[in-house]
Formats: structure tokens, sequence, C-alpha cells
DNA sequence: CTTCATGATTGCTT
DNA sequence: AAGCAATCATGAAG
């Protein structure tokens, strides 16, 4: 039977045996040749002139030839034939390489916590990329922000990529049912479907590439705005400025905000710790550098804080005097505490003469006489001997221009530099 | 445009 | 880790 069918020269094709055929069903083995083939050419012909008849008529003949004994044979024949004549297309299928561009995009969007585990990997990529954008572990308003981007993209790429993916297998399952519906009347094999479908995955394949190509486009839009907006110098509002200038006046001493008093101040101004930070760290070094530039700025905000600075250190000396030192200021105490309270004691001293008797005036008494005295040296209500200009030297930095306070007079009088001296600041 | 002010960054020290 | 010093880069004023 094999080697009959395998003879047979069918429009010129030559088929070559090896293929597995079905048996056929009622296959004799030692049957006579000549009355195979002419019982295959009927049927050949018939499928020949299938085309010319009417439909009624085709469809009889179509179902007599579904019946025919010999159909599962000649099916078979057929699919080789279409096989070898090319007709399926080969190569094509080759296990596909793993595109590196798709690999690329992948990796990016793993890494961007697009895809990827749900919860912890958007948050962590996006506290990953913001730090790794320079900085500081508190930037919380725009990490909210970009996290916030980030998850809406995240959101529309598994939206489309599910989609995609039901349409994919939706479709893939309708042209299979189609073409096993129709294996039943023209040659296809199980292999030419599992290569239809080879095909379908790939276009479905190449828009989710498209889709992946956006996505990531998105978010390197996105990380480039954020990290633009990181990078440009935003000058604070007038208020917060303000606010942190009155600090460090206030504080000039000891111009160290305890992290309690960077988070208020943060507060207070809508910055981010690490910007009062820097703030403090700028300021400290710029005025050191130039004390004259600042005096009038310095002379300001003392004249601001004067009214509230006297109320406190009347209230502190009060307290000090009946009870324990309680703390009118804000809660900043701890930081500026034992160290300068000598300084305190001595800068009262040189003030006014007197012996101040609170020794133990908590730190904040102390940044209000800093105030102080800056108000009562403008209005020149101390001369002194120690000349009025003096006062507002760096008293409180000391030799190696640390603002660490000196212990001995030394230090009031003997300032670096009177306050009409010019200074360039940094060379620029 | 230039110049100065100022927030941020970097490299180093303590 | 905090702070200092130098520097960068941008905003604002002239």
């Amino acid at each position: 039977m094999l080697q009959t069918l395998a003879g047979v020269n069918l429009a010129g094709h030559s088929v070559q045996g090896g293929m597995a055929l079905p048996p056929p069903p009622h296959g004799h083995e030692g049957a006579d040749g000549d009355g195979r083939k002419q019982d295959i050419g009927d049927i050949l012909h018939q499928i020949m002139t299938i085309t010319d008849q009417s439909l009624d008529e085709a469809q009889a003949k179509k179902h007599a030839l579904n019946c025919h004994r010999m159909k599962p044979a000649l099916f078979s024949v057929l699919c080789e034939i279409k096989e070898k004549t090319g007709l399926s297309i080969r190569g094509a299928q080759e296990e596909d390489p793993p595109d590196p561009q798709l690999m690329r995009l992948d990796n990016m969007l793993l890494a961007e916590g697009v895809s990827g585990p749900e919860k912890g990997g958007g948050s962590a990529a996006a506290a990953a990329a913001a730090a790794a954008s320079g900085g500081s572990s508190d930037n919380s308003i725009e990490h909210s922000d970009y996290r916030a981007k980030l998850t809406q993209i995240r959101q529309i790429y598994h939206t489309e990529l599910e989609k995609y993916e039901q349409a994919c297998n939706e479709f893939t399952t309708h042209v299979m049912n189609l073409l096993r519906e129709q294996s039943r009347t023209r040659p296809i094999s199980p292999k030419e479907i599992e290569r239809m479908v080879g095909i379908i995955h790939r276009k479905f394949s190449s828009i989710q590439m498209q889709l992946k190509q956006s996505t990531c486009e998105a978010v390197m839009i996105l990380r480039s705005r954020f990290l633009d907006a990181r990078r440009k110098r935003r000058n604070f509002s007038k208020q917060a400025t303000e606010i942190l200038n009155e600090y460090f006046y206030s504080h000039l001493s000891n111009p160290y905000p305890s992290e309690e008093a960077k988070e208020e101040l943060a507060k207070k101004c809508s910055i981010t710790v690490s910007q009062v930070s820097n703030w403090f760290g700028n300021k400290r070094i710029r005025y050191k550098k130039n004390i004259g530039k600042f005096q009038e700025e310095a002379n300001l905000y003392a004249a601001k804080t004067a009214v509230t600075a006297a109320h406190a250190v009347a209230a502190a000396v009060q307290n000090n005097q009946t009870n324990s030192p309680t703390t009118p200021n804000s809660g900043s105490s701890g930081s500026f505490n034992l160290p300068n309270s000598g300084d305190m004691f001595m800068n009262m001293q040189s003030l006014n003469g007197d012996s101040y008797q609170g020794s133990q005036v908590g730190a904040n008494v102390q940044s209000q006489v800093d105030t102080l005295r800056h108000v009562i040296n403008q209005t020149g209500g101390y001369s002194d001997g120690l000349g009025g200009n003096s006062l507002y030297s760096p008293h409180n930095l000391n030799a190696n221009g640390g603002w660490q306070d000196a212990t001995t007079p030394s230090s009031v009088t003997s300032p670096t530099e009177g306050p009409g001296s010019v200074h360039s600041d940094t060379s620029n």
C-alpha cells in the first residue's frame, strides 16, 4: 500500500517515500496494484473537477470523498506534497533567537519596575532611580510624584499587555479551529497549524514589542523630566529664606540645627531636610567667608526677632530664677546646650558689664542673646570699649574658622576682620 | 550679554 | 554620618 501510494506521480511531482502514512481503513496488504491506481485516478479526477461544479454538487462530492476509504492516505500524500513544494513557509520558523532589542526592552522595563513583581518592584525601582539621581533619601514630594506617574505607566502597560495576550489567544484559537475545520477538506497538517500559530504569535509579539518600546520611551521621558526637575535649581520662596535666616541669625553662635530642628524648619519652609542642611552648610560657609557682607542681613533679622527675643529672654531669666529652666523657644534646646552656656555668659558680661547670674540658662536663651546683641549694637546702645563693630565680628568663630565656641575672651577681642573689609566670595 | 546670588553636588576630613 | 570647602549650574538683576 505504501509503495503504491508513494509511487503515484501527481502533477509531475515524484513523491518520495519515507512519510509515515496512516493505514487505510480497509487496507489489504496484498491487493492488486492496477485496481488501486485506477481508484486513485478516479479520486483525483473528482478532486480536480470539483471546482467546476455547482455548490450542491460539490458538497455532495466532497462528502463522498471524505468518506472514501482512500481519503486518509491521499490526504497525507497531499500534505507531504504541499510541504515539499514549499507552500508552507519554511525557515521563517527557525527557533526565534532571543531578539537583543526585545531583551533590552525587557531588561529596562524590569529595571524601571514597570514589569516584574507588582508591589515592591515599582517603588523600589523608583527609590533606586531617585537615589541614583543624586541624593538624599527624603525628597518625598518628588518621589511620590514620580512614583505615581510610574504606576500610571505600569498600569497602562499591563492592561495593554493583557489585552494583547487575550486577543492573541482568541485569534489563535479561532485560526486553529478554522484550520482544523478546513483540514477536513484540504491538506493541512497539524504541523502546519502549529506553524500558523507560531506566525500569529510572532505577529503579536512584534506588537508587544511596540508596546514595550513606547512604554520605555514614556519611562525615559518621565525620568528625564524628574531628573531635570531635580537638577534645575529653584530659589526657595522668600518666606522660606526668611525662616531659615531667622533661625540662622538667632542661633549665630551655634548655627547647627539638630535633626529635629531641621525637620521643623523643613516643614515650615516646605522643603526637604537635606535642603535645610544644604542651606545651612552654604550659609555657614558663606557667612564665615564674608561676614561683612552679611552684616546688614544680620541686623535685619536680629531686629525682626528682637521683640520676641527680649520677651523670651526675660521669661527665661525669670524662669531660671524661680523655676526650672523651661524653654520658651522651639524644641531645639538639646543641640546647642552646654558648649554655649559659657559663651553666652561671657557675651552677656561683655555687653552690659553685668555679671549674668543665670549661667544655667538654656541654649535657647543663648540664641536670643545673639539676636539681642545685634539689636543693641545696631542701636548703638553699647560701645563698651569693644567698639561697636567688633560685636559683629565672628566672635563665635575660632581661629581655625570653626564655629566652636572660644572659651576665652580673645575670640571677642580678636576678630579676624572688621565688617568693612571686602571679601571676594568664591572665585567663580 | 555679564555679573552676582544661591541651591546642589562632590570630595575630603573628622 | 555630618560638616567643610570648592565648585557647578542656574536664576535673577543690571
